[in-house]
DNA sequence: TCGTTTCCTGACCGTATGGTCAAATCACAG
DNA sequence: CTGTGATTTGACCATACGGTCAGGAAACGA
Protein backbone atom coordinates (compact mmCIF):
# COMPACT_ATOMS: atom_id res chain seq x y z
CA UNK A 1 0.00 0.00 0.00
CA UNK A 2 1.14 3.76 -0.75
CA UNK A 3 1.43 6.07 2.19
CA UNK A 4 -0.83 9.10 2.21
CA UNK A 5 1.98 11.57 1.00
CA UNK A 6 2.20 9.12 -2.21
CA UNK A 7 -1.49 9.00 -2.54
CA UNK A 8 -1.39 13.21 -3.02
CA UNK A 9 0.59 13.52 -6.03
CA UNK A 10 -0.25 10.88 -8.98
CA UNK A 11 3.86 10.29 -9.35
CA UNK A 12 5.15 12.29 -6.98
CA UNK A 13 9.43 11.10 -8.17
CA UNK A 14 11.56 13.35 -9.45
CA UNK A 15 11.86 11.92 -12.80
CA UNK A 16 8.43 12.62 -13.41
CA UNK A 17 9.38 16.31 -12.65
CA UNK A 18 12.11 16.24 -14.80
CA UNK A 19 9.48 14.62 -18.21
CA UNK A 20 7.50 16.93 -17.26
CA UNK A 21 9.72 19.77 -16.96
CA UNK A 22 11.40 19.35 -20.44
CA UNK A 23 8.46 18.65 -22.44
CA UNK A 24 7.43 21.59 -21.95
CA UNK A 25 10.70 23.27 -22.18
CA UNK A 26 11.16 21.81 -25.90
CA UNK A 27 6.87 22.70 -26.56
CA UNK A 28 7.22 25.93 -25.55
CA UNK A 29 10.64 26.36 -27.95
CA UNK A 30 8.66 24.55 -30.53
CA UNK A 31 5.70 26.69 -30.90
CA UNK A 32 7.82 29.51 -31.26
CA UNK A 33 9.94 27.89 -33.74
CA UNK A 34 6.98 26.67 -35.66
CA UNK A 35 5.34 30.16 -35.38
CA UNK A 36 8.14 32.08 -36.78
CA UNK A 37 9.87 29.94 -39.56
CA UNK A 38 6.26 27.35 -40.08
CA UNK A 39 6.80 23.86 -40.12
CA UNK A 40 9.08 23.07 -43.28
CA UNK A 41 11.83 26.00 -42.38
CA UNK A 42 11.84 24.63 -38.36
CA UNK A 43 14.15 22.75 -37.73
CA UNK A 44 14.66 20.30 -34.45
CA UNK A 45 18.23 21.81 -34.36
CA UNK A 46 16.82 25.35 -33.80
CA UNK A 47 13.98 24.32 -31.16
CA UNK A 48 16.90 22.58 -29.03
CA UNK A 49 18.98 25.75 -29.18
CA UNK A 50 16.03 27.52 -28.08
CA UNK A 51 14.63 25.19 -25.50
CA UNK A 52 18.48 24.57 -24.23
CA UNK A 53 18.76 20.66 -25.02
CA UNK A 54 20.62 18.54 -26.80
CA UNK A 55 19.08 17.98 -29.90
CA UNK A 56 19.58 14.02 -29.48
CA UNK A 57 17.27 14.85 -25.85
CA UNK A 58 14.20 15.87 -28.73
CA UNK A 59 14.12 13.17 -29.89
CA UNK A 60 13.97 11.19 -26.59
CA UNK A 61 10.79 12.79 -25.49
CA UNK A 62 9.13 13.34 -28.78
CA UNK A 63 9.93 10.48 -31.63
CA UNK A 64 9.71 12.78 -35.02
CA UNK A 65 9.83 16.38 -35.73
CA UNK A 66 6.13 15.86 -36.83
CA UNK A 67 4.54 14.36 -33.82
CA UNK A 68 6.48 17.48 -31.91
CA UNK A 69 4.26 19.43 -34.14
CA UNK A 70 1.31 17.86 -33.68
CA UNK A 71 1.37 18.20 -29.98
CA UNK A 72 1.88 22.04 -30.52
CA UNK A 73 -0.96 21.87 -32.45
CA UNK A 74 -3.60 19.92 -30.15
CA UNK A 75 -2.25 22.09 -27.21
CA UNK A 76 -3.55 25.54 -29.15
CA UNK A 77 -6.50 23.86 -30.24
CA UNK A 78 -7.27 22.93 -26.80
CA UNK A 79 -7.01 26.65 -25.64
CA UNK A 80 -8.80 27.80 -28.48
CA UNK A 81 -11.95 25.68 -27.79
CA UNK A 82 -11.50 26.27 -24.47
CA UNK A 83 -12.25 30.14 -25.25
CA UNK A 84 -15.66 28.83 -26.41
CA UNK A 85 -17.57 28.40 -23.42
CA UNK A 86 -17.60 31.75 -23.17
CA UNK A 87 -20.82 31.37 -25.87
CA UNK A 88 -22.61 29.03 -22.87
CA UNK A 89 -24.20 30.27 -20.28
CA UNK A 90 -25.27 33.72 -22.33
CA UNK A 91 -28.80 34.72 -22.57
CA UNK A 92 -28.11 36.90 -25.39
CA UNK A 93 -25.71 37.99 -28.34
CA UNK A 94 -24.25 41.31 -26.53
CA UNK A 95 -23.48 39.02 -23.52
CA UNK A 96 -22.28 35.67 -25.64
CA UNK A 97 -20.41 37.18 -28.73
CA UNK A 98 -18.82 39.82 -26.51
CA UNK A 99 -17.54 37.88 -23.83
CA UNK A 100 -16.20 35.36 -26.69
CA UNK A 101 -14.68 38.42 -28.43
CA UNK A 102 -13.20 39.48 -25.07
CA UNK A 103 -11.10 35.79 -24.82
CA UNK A 104 -10.24 35.64 -28.09
CA UNK A 105 -8.34 38.92 -28.72
CA UNK A 106 -7.06 37.41 -24.97
CA UNK A 107 -5.22 34.15 -26.51
CA UNK A 108 -4.72 36.52 -29.68
CA UNK A 109 -2.41 38.74 -27.42
CA UNK A 110 -0.98 36.07 -24.91
CA UNK A 111 -0.48 33.23 -27.41
CA UNK A 112 0.13 34.91 -30.42
CA UNK A 113 2.83 31.67 -31.55
CA UNK A 114 0.23 29.26 -31.20
CA UNK A 115 -2.26 31.33 -33.07
CA UNK A 116 0.37 31.55 -35.85
CA UNK A 117 0.89 27.45 -35.48
CA UNK A 118 -2.62 27.08 -35.88
CA UNK A 119 -3.13 29.76 -38.76
CA UNK A 120 -0.33 28.12 -40.60
CA UNK A 121 -1.63 24.75 -40.00
CA UNK A 122 -4.95 25.63 -41.85
CA UNK A 123 -3.41 27.13 -44.27
CA UNK A 124 -1.72 24.73 -45.61
CA UNK A 125 -4.39 22.31 -45.80
CA UNK A 126 -4.76 21.17 -42.29
CA UNK A 127 -2.40 18.13 -42.90
CA UNK A 128 -2.54 16.91 -39.35
CA UNK A 129 -5.51 18.09 -37.71
CA UNK A 130 -8.12 17.54 -40.41
CA UNK A 131 -9.90 14.95 -38.12
CA UNK A 132 -10.56 17.63 -35.74
CA UNK A 133 -11.99 20.03 -38.46
CA UNK A 134 -14.34 17.10 -39.63
CA UNK A 135 -15.23 16.15 -36.09
CA UNK A 136 -14.82 18.55 -32.78
CA UNK A 137 -14.73 22.26 -34.65
CA UNK A 138 -17.73 21.17 -37.14
CA UNK A 139 -19.96 20.41 -33.98
CA UNK A 140 -18.80 23.07 -31.88
CA UNK A 141 -19.63 25.13 -34.93
CA UNK A 142 -22.79 23.40 -35.33
CA UNK A 143 -23.91 24.16 -31.78
CA UNK A 144 -23.21 27.93 -31.77
CA UNK A 145 -25.04 27.84 -35.35
CA UNK A 146 -28.12 26.63 -33.19
CA UNK A 147 -27.54 29.37 -30.44
CA UNK A 148 -27.36 32.07 -32.37
CA UNK A 149 -30.39 31.30 -35.25
CA UNK A 150 -32.46 31.41 -31.41
CA UNK A 151 -31.13 34.58 -30.75
CA UNK A 152 -32.02 35.72 -34.01
CA UNK A 153 -35.44 34.37 -34.08
CA UNK A 154 -35.99 35.37 -30.50
CA UNK A 155 -35.84 39.00 -31.97
CA UNK A 156 -32.52 40.11 -29.90
CA UNK A 157 -30.37 40.17 -33.04
CA UNK A 158 -30.59 40.97 -37.20
CA UNK A 159 -31.24 37.99 -39.26
CA UNK A 160 -27.76 37.41 -40.43
CA UNK A 161 -25.79 34.29 -41.70
CA UNK A 162 -24.88 32.82 -38.10
CA UNK A 163 -21.84 30.78 -39.78
CA UNK A 164 -20.86 33.85 -42.15
CA UNK A 165 -20.61 35.63 -38.37
CA UNK A 166 -18.57 33.20 -36.69
CA UNK A 167 -16.12 33.43 -39.46
CA UNK A 168 -15.85 37.57 -38.88
CA UNK A 169 -15.43 36.73 -35.35
CA UNK A 170 -12.14 34.11 -35.91
CA UNK A 171 -11.12 36.59 -38.37
CA UNK A 172 -11.20 39.58 -36.67
CA UNK A 173 -9.69 38.42 -33.46
CA UNK A 174 -6.98 35.70 -34.87
CA UNK A 175 -6.00 39.05 -37.13
CA UNK A 176 -4.56 40.60 -34.04
CA UNK A 177 -1.84 37.45 -33.39
CA UNK A 178 -1.04 35.58 -36.91
CA UNK A 179 -0.67 39.71 -38.83
CA UNK A 180 0.69 41.08 -35.25
CA UNK A 181 3.75 41.84 -37.07
CA UNK A 182 1.65 44.00 -39.81
CA UNK A 183 0.22 45.54 -37.12
CA UNK A 184 2.96 46.91 -34.92
CA UNK A 185 4.89 47.88 -38.02
CA UNK A 186 1.94 50.22 -38.66
CA UNK A 187 1.75 51.18 -34.74
CA UNK A 188 5.23 52.62 -35.13
CA UNK A 189 7.39 49.59 -34.70
CA UNK A 190 6.23 48.56 -31.52
CA UNK A 191 3.75 46.21 -29.39
CA UNK A 192 0.36 47.69 -28.74
CA UNK A 193 0.30 49.30 -25.44
CA UNK A 194 -2.26 48.13 -22.53
CA UNK A 195 -4.75 51.42 -23.77
CA UNK A 196 -4.45 49.88 -27.62
CA UNK A 197 -5.53 46.54 -27.10
CA UNK A 198 -8.27 47.99 -25.28
CA UNK A 199 -9.46 50.52 -27.60
CA UNK A 200 -8.77 47.28 -30.22
CA UNK A 201 -10.61 45.05 -28.08
CA UNK A 202 -13.98 47.79 -27.43
CA UNK A 203 -13.81 48.93 -31.08
CA UNK A 204 -14.13 44.99 -32.49
CA UNK A 205 -17.41 44.38 -29.70
CA UNK A 206 -18.60 47.63 -31.24
CA UNK A 207 -18.31 47.74 -34.56
CA UNK A 208 -20.10 43.83 -34.47
CA UNK A 209 -22.39 43.84 -32.00
CA UNK A 210 -24.27 47.11 -33.48
CA UNK A 211 -23.56 45.42 -36.90
CA UNK A 212 -25.40 42.12 -35.79
CA UNK A 213 -28.41 44.82 -34.62
CA UNK A 214 -27.97 43.99 -31.06
CA UNK A 215 -27.45 46.58 -29.49
CA UNK B 1 15.65 52.76 -88.28
CA UNK B 2 13.03 49.53 -87.18
CA UNK B 3 9.88 49.03 -89.65
CA UNK B 4 6.35 50.04 -88.12
CA UNK B 5 5.92 46.40 -87.82
CA UNK B 6 8.59 45.87 -85.42
CA UNK B 7 7.25 49.56 -83.44
CA UNK B 8 4.21 48.14 -82.52
CA UNK B 9 5.44 45.12 -79.86
CA UNK B 10 8.28 46.82 -78.10
CA UNK B 11 10.36 43.37 -78.57
CA UNK B 12 8.62 40.96 -81.26
CA UNK B 13 10.77 38.37 -80.78
CA UNK B 14 10.07 34.70 -80.47
CA UNK B 15 12.76 34.67 -77.29
CA UNK B 16 11.48 37.43 -75.67
CA UNK B 17 7.68 35.02 -75.95
CA UNK B 18 9.62 32.42 -74.46
CA UNK B 19 11.12 34.08 -71.61
CA UNK B 20 7.72 35.88 -70.90
CA UNK B 21 5.59 32.29 -71.59
CA UNK B 22 8.30 30.58 -68.79
CA UNK B 23 8.57 33.35 -65.99
CA UNK B 24 4.64 33.11 -66.00
CA UNK B 25 4.34 29.49 -65.73
CA UNK B 26 7.08 29.23 -63.13
CA UNK B 27 5.61 32.00 -60.65
CA UNK B 28 1.90 30.21 -61.39
CA UNK B 29 3.78 27.10 -59.98
CA UNK B 30 5.89 29.05 -57.74
CA UNK B 31 2.43 30.64 -55.88
CA UNK B 32 0.63 27.51 -55.43
CA UNK B 33 3.99 25.69 -53.76
CA UNK B 34 4.85 28.43 -51.62
CA UNK B 35 1.23 28.74 -50.62
CA UNK B 36 0.83 24.88 -50.03
CA UNK B 37 3.80 24.20 -48.21
CA UNK B 38 5.30 28.02 -47.25
CA UNK B 39 8.28 29.11 -48.07
CA UNK B 40 10.55 26.67 -45.52
CA UNK B 41 8.07 23.60 -46.88
CA UNK B 42 8.95 24.27 -50.95
CA UNK B 43 11.24 22.87 -53.14
CA UNK B 44 12.38 24.11 -56.30
CA UNK B 45 12.20 20.78 -57.69
CA UNK B 46 7.90 20.34 -56.76
CA UNK B 47 7.85 23.85 -58.29
CA UNK B 48 9.83 22.76 -61.47
CA UNK B 49 7.60 19.54 -61.23
CA UNK B 50 4.56 21.80 -61.51
CA UNK B 51 5.66 23.76 -64.65
CA UNK B 52 6.83 21.41 -66.32
CA UNK B 53 10.38 22.16 -66.60
CA UNK B 54 13.38 21.00 -65.57
CA UNK B 55 14.58 22.33 -61.88
CA UNK B 56 17.90 23.71 -63.40
CA UNK B 57 15.78 25.86 -65.92
CA UNK B 58 14.10 27.57 -63.01
CA UNK B 59 17.53 28.83 -61.73
CA UNK B 60 18.19 30.12 -65.51
CA UNK B 61 14.88 32.63 -65.23
CA UNK B 62 15.41 33.19 -61.47
CA UNK B 63 18.95 33.11 -59.72
CA UNK B 64 17.26 31.88 -56.17
CA UNK B 65 14.95 30.50 -54.33
CA UNK B 66 14.27 33.78 -52.49
CA UNK B 67 14.51 35.47 -55.55
CA UNK B 68 11.16 33.88 -57.03
CA UNK B 69 9.74 34.00 -53.94
CA UNK B 70 10.40 37.67 -53.82
CA UNK B 71 8.88 37.81 -56.92
CA UNK B 72 5.58 36.05 -56.13
CA UNK B 73 5.15 38.22 -53.01
CA UNK B 74 5.50 41.82 -55.08
CA UNK B 75 3.41 40.67 -57.55
CA UNK B 76 0.72 39.75 -54.93
CA UNK B 77 1.14 43.20 -53.12
CA UNK B 78 0.97 44.70 -56.70
CA UNK B 79 -2.88 43.37 -56.86
CA UNK B 80 -3.78 43.81 -53.25
CA UNK B 81 -2.75 47.60 -53.66
CA UNK B 82 -4.81 47.75 -57.15
CA UNK B 83 -7.89 47.11 -54.82
CA UNK B 84 -7.11 50.19 -53.14
CA UNK B 85 -8.23 52.26 -55.62
CA UNK B 86 -11.92 51.17 -54.91
CA UNK B 87 -11.57 53.29 -51.98
CA UNK B 88 -10.78 56.74 -53.61
CA UNK B 89 -13.48 58.29 -56.07
CA UNK B 90 -15.82 57.61 -53.46
CA UNK B 91 -17.99 59.92 -51.82
CA UNK B 92 -19.26 58.11 -48.91
CA UNK B 93 -18.39 54.99 -46.61
CA UNK B 94 -21.20 53.03 -48.44
CA UNK B 95 -19.83 53.65 -51.27
CA UNK B 96 -15.85 53.29 -50.12
CA UNK B 97 -15.78 50.43 -48.04
CA UNK B 98 -18.86 48.80 -49.66
CA UNK B 99 -16.97 48.82 -53.66
CA UNK B 100 -13.31 47.76 -51.00
CA UNK B 101 -15.00 44.44 -49.43
CA UNK B 102 -16.15 43.54 -52.57
CA UNK B 103 -12.80 44.13 -54.37
CA UNK B 104 -10.92 42.21 -51.53
CA UNK B 105 -13.45 39.33 -51.46
CA UNK B 106 -13.25 38.79 -55.46
CA UNK B 107 -9.08 38.88 -54.67
CA UNK B 108 -9.31 36.42 -52.08
CA UNK B 109 -11.69 34.17 -54.27
CA UNK B 110 -9.41 34.72 -57.15
CA UNK B 111 -6.23 34.76 -55.63
CA UNK B 112 -6.34 32.58 -52.38
CA UNK B 113 -3.07 31.08 -52.98
CA UNK B 114 -1.31 34.43 -53.27
CA UNK B 115 -3.19 35.71 -49.97
CA UNK B 116 -1.64 32.49 -48.24
CA UNK B 117 2.02 33.57 -49.36
CA UNK B 118 0.74 37.22 -48.22
CA UNK B 119 -0.18 35.95 -45.03
CA UNK B 120 2.81 33.36 -44.47
CA UNK B 121 5.48 36.34 -45.45
CA UNK B 122 3.65 38.72 -42.71
CA UNK B 123 2.95 36.03 -40.06
CA UNK B 124 6.80 35.04 -40.22
CA UNK B 125 7.66 38.35 -39.70
CA UNK B 126 7.92 39.55 -43.41
CA UNK B 127 11.54 38.90 -44.02
CA UNK B 128 11.68 40.06 -47.84
CA UNK B 129 8.68 42.81 -47.89
CA UNK B 130 9.48 44.73 -44.33
CA UNK B 131 10.56 48.03 -46.27
CA UNK B 132 6.93 47.70 -48.51
CA UNK B 133 4.99 47.71 -45.07
CA UNK B 134 6.67 50.62 -43.90
CA UNK B 135 6.37 52.50 -46.69
CA UNK B 136 3.88 52.02 -49.07
CA UNK B 137 1.32 50.35 -46.96
CA UNK B 138 2.09 52.56 -44.40
CA UNK B 139 1.71 55.65 -46.51
CA UNK B 140 -1.33 54.13 -48.06
CA UNK B 141 -3.13 53.20 -44.68
CA UNK B 142 -2.33 56.81 -43.22
CA UNK B 143 -4.08 57.73 -46.57
CA UNK B 144 -7.29 55.89 -46.38
CA UNK B 145 -7.21 56.53 -41.97
CA UNK B 146 -7.99 60.35 -43.39
CA UNK B 147 -10.58 59.47 -45.99
CA UNK B 148 -12.17 57.30 -42.92
CA UNK B 149 -11.61 60.54 -40.62
CA UNK B 150 -13.59 62.72 -42.90
CA UNK B 151 -16.36 60.83 -43.27
CA UNK B 152 -16.77 60.58 -39.44
CA UNK B 153 -16.40 64.47 -39.07
CA UNK B 154 -19.05 64.76 -41.68
CA UNK B 155 -20.91 62.36 -39.92
CA UNK B 156 -21.67 59.74 -42.43
CA UNK B 157 -20.26 57.34 -40.00
CA UNK B 158 -20.02 56.50 -36.26
CA UNK B 159 -17.06 57.64 -34.76
CA UNK B 160 -15.30 54.32 -34.84
CA UNK B 161 -10.95 53.82 -34.95
CA UNK B 162 -10.18 54.40 -38.89
CA UNK B 163 -7.42 52.11 -38.07
CA UNK B 164 -9.10 49.27 -36.39
CA UNK B 165 -11.74 49.09 -39.18
CA UNK B 166 -9.28 48.42 -41.92
CA UNK B 167 -7.88 45.93 -39.66
CA UNK B 168 -11.33 44.23 -39.62
CA UNK B 169 -11.85 44.62 -42.86
CA UNK B 170 -8.72 43.33 -43.76
CA UNK B 171 -9.19 40.56 -41.49
CA UNK B 172 -12.73 39.42 -42.53
CA UNK B 173 -11.92 39.84 -46.60
CA UNK B 174 -8.30 38.11 -46.19
CA UNK B 175 -9.85 35.35 -43.53
CA UNK B 176 -12.36 33.43 -47.01
CA UNK B 177 -8.88 32.96 -48.91
CA UNK B 178 -6.35 32.44 -46.02
CA UNK B 179 -8.40 29.93 -44.10
CA UNK B 180 -10.53 28.46 -47.23
CA UNK B 181 -9.87 25.15 -46.37
CA UNK B 182 -10.97 25.39 -43.07
CA UNK B 183 -14.30 26.88 -44.32
CA UNK B 184 -14.69 24.47 -47.34
CA UNK B 185 -14.56 22.06 -44.68
CA UNK B 186 -17.09 23.38 -42.31
CA UNK B 187 -18.97 23.82 -45.96
CA UNK B 188 -19.10 20.09 -46.34
CA UNK B 189 -15.90 19.47 -48.10
CA UNK B 190 -16.33 21.90 -51.38
CA UNK B 191 -16.02 25.21 -52.37
CA UNK B 192 -18.13 28.37 -52.12
CA UNK B 193 -20.91 27.89 -54.64
CA UNK B 194 -21.21 31.90 -56.57
CA UNK B 195 -24.67 31.93 -54.34
CA UNK B 196 -22.28 31.26 -51.26
CA UNK B 197 -19.85 33.97 -52.00
CA UNK B 198 -22.24 36.59 -52.57
CA UNK B 199 -24.31 35.48 -49.29
CA UNK B 200 -20.81 35.79 -47.46
CA UNK B 201 -19.68 39.00 -49.56
CA UNK B 202 -23.38 40.73 -48.33
CA UNK B 203 -23.01 39.62 -44.91
CA UNK B 204 -19.74 40.83 -44.63
CA UNK B 205 -20.73 44.37 -46.25
CA UNK B 206 -24.28 44.36 -43.88
CA UNK B 207 -22.67 43.82 -40.78
CA UNK B 208 -19.80 46.29 -41.20
CA UNK B 209 -22.08 49.35 -42.36
CA UNK B 210 -24.14 48.68 -40.50
CA UNK B 211 -21.87 48.08 -37.25
CA UNK B 212 -20.00 51.34 -38.43
CA UNK B 213 -23.10 53.66 -38.74
CA UNK B 214 -23.60 53.89 -42.19
CA UNK B 215 -27.12 52.54 -43.12
C1' DT C 1 25.13 30.27 -94.41
C1' DC C 2 27.55 31.83 -90.45
C1' DG C 3 28.44 33.98 -85.98
C1' DT C 4 26.35 35.39 -81.80
C1' DT C 5 23.25 35.39 -78.26
C1' DT C 6 19.75 33.17 -75.69
C1' DC C 7 17.86 29.09 -73.93
C1' DC C 8 17.95 24.32 -72.17
C1' DT C 9 19.27 20.44 -69.13
C1' DG C 10 21.57 16.16 -67.17
C1' DA C 11 24.97 15.49 -64.07
C1' DC C 12 27.13 16.95 -60.27
C1' DC C 13 28.51 19.18 -55.48
C1' DG C 14 28.55 20.84 -50.67
C1' DT C 15 25.69 21.32 -47.00
C1' DA C 16 22.06 20.88 -43.71
C1' DT C 17 18.58 18.16 -41.92
C1' DG C 18 15.82 14.48 -39.53
C1' DG C 19 16.78 10.71 -37.28
C1' DT C 20 19.72 6.75 -34.93
C1' DC C 21 22.55 4.58 -31.59
C1' DA C 22 25.43 3.04 -28.06
C1' DA C 23 27.65 4.34 -24.20
C1' DA C 24 27.58 7.18 -20.10
C1' DT C 25 25.08 9.25 -16.32
C1' DC C 26 21.55 9.72 -13.07
C1' DA C 27 17.39 8.62 -9.97
C1' DC C 28 15.87 5.61 -6.79
C1' DA C 29 13.86 1.37 -4.75
C1' DG C 30 15.25 -2.54 -1.94
C1' DC D 1 25.58 -0.29 -1.68
C1' DT D 2 23.58 -2.43 -5.69
C1' DG D 3 20.62 -3.40 -9.45
C1' DT D 4 17.35 -1.50 -12.65
C1' DG D 5 15.34 1.51 -15.51
C1' DA D 6 15.00 6.35 -16.99
C1' DT D 7 17.67 10.08 -18.97
C1' DT D 8 21.42 12.35 -21.52
C1' DT D 9 24.41 13.18 -25.38
C1' DG D 10 28.25 13.23 -28.87
C1' DA D 11 29.03 11.01 -32.94
C1' DC D 12 27.26 9.29 -36.83
C1' DC D 13 24.29 8.20 -41.21
C1' DA D 14 21.36 8.53 -45.30
C1' DT D 15 18.87 11.64 -47.69
C1' DA D 16 17.21 15.73 -49.81
C1' DC D 17 17.93 20.23 -50.92
C1' DG D 18 19.64 24.66 -53.20
C1' DG D 19 22.62 25.74 -56.38
C1' DT D 20 26.40 25.15 -60.26
C1' DC D 21 28.24 24.13 -64.66
C1' DA D 22 29.53 22.67 -69.12
C1' DG D 23 28.06 21.66 -73.28
C1' DG D 24 24.48 21.34 -76.64
C1' DA D 25 20.21 23.19 -79.06
C1' DA D 26 17.55 26.80 -80.78
C1' DA D 27 16.66 31.60 -82.28
C1' DC D 28 18.15 35.45 -84.66
C1' DG D 29 20.65 39.23 -87.17
C1' DA D 30 23.48 39.95 -91.19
Amino acid sequence: MATSAQITRLKPGKRTDIRRENESLILKAAEKVFAEAGFGGATMQLIADLAGLPKANLHYYFPTKEALYRRVVQDIFEIWLNAAACFDNANGPVDGIGAYIDAKMEISRRHPDGSKVWASEVMHGAPVIQDYLETTLRDWTDGRIAVIQRWINDGQMAPVNPRHLLYMLWATTQHYADFGHQIETLNGGGPLTDKQWREAKENVKAVILRGIGAV
